[in-house]
DNA sequence: AGCACGATGCTCT
DNA sequence: GAGCATCGTGCTT
């Protein structure tokens, strides 16, 4: 079970996010492990991506965005809601990749009580939205610049089975506001796993 | 299965 | 003061 290294965050978002799909995203708490294999990512390329929080430049939210690759940044949107993203890219380049759904594979007793009234979704649908996921897995800003890549940290991501590209839909980003200008609003970066994956990570939530 | 809407507060103009 | 990288409910097909 190993982390992810910092070297897997720090190349083009892009890749960093189609490579994040079937990845473990592992949270430490309350002395237990609360896990799931990630099923949705988009990228958030720079600065020039107008749709990337980094357009407006450095700023105390944006911050964290411009430090070293393998970083969580957590930011608070709707006035409810927490969604967790990861730094890419060299230091000093602000990008990072959203992470929007996952499939819980441990700790889903707790995972389903954190959730309150929701908790009783089908588990392919407990997790699979980025506020659901930050709830059920209870990061908020206390995680905002929280290091994945080092030892004993609370948050991190463990390499697990690539998902195949015949099982990766490739889609324009969720969630745009209509304000924001062509090109961006329909790059494909979005990456979902389709259902057939869905489905096996069901069947044999360890693999 | 799909749309409309309200909740709720931080960030930047 | 406007605009959000959303979710759950409740209503219509």
């Amino acid at each position: 079970m190993s982390r992810l290294p910092r070297r897997f965050f720090a190349r083009p978002t892009v890749t960093v996010a189609r490579e994040l799909l079937g990845q473990r995203l592992v949270r430490l708490v309350d002395g237990r492990r609360l896990a799931g294999i990630i099923t949705e990512t988009e990228a958030y390329t720079g600065p020039s991506d107008l749709a990337c929080h980094a357009r407006a430049g450095r700023t105390p939210r944006t911050a964290v965005m411009y430090g070293p690759p393998g970083v969580a940044y957590v930011y608070f949107n709707y006035g409810l809601h927490w969604m967790l993203n990861v730094i890419t890219e060299p230091k000093d380049r602000p990008a990072a990749v959203l992470i929007r759904g996952l499939i819980v594979t441990e700790g889903e007793a707790v995972v389903r009580q954190r959730r309150g009234r929701a908790g009783a979704a089908e588990l392919a649908h407990l997790t699979d939205g980025p506020a659901k996921l930050a709830q059920a897995l209870g990061i908020d800003r206390a995680l905002n610049g929280q290091d994945l890549c080092a030892p004993e940290t609370p948050l991190f991501i463990e390499r697990a089975a690539a998902v195949p590209a015949a099982q990766v839909r490739v889609g324009p980003r969720v969630g745009l506001g209509r304000s924001v200008p062509e090109p961006w609003l329909s790059e494909p970066w979005n990456f979902r796993a389709t259902a057939g994956f869905v489905t096996h990570i069901l069947a044999s939530p360890s693999g």
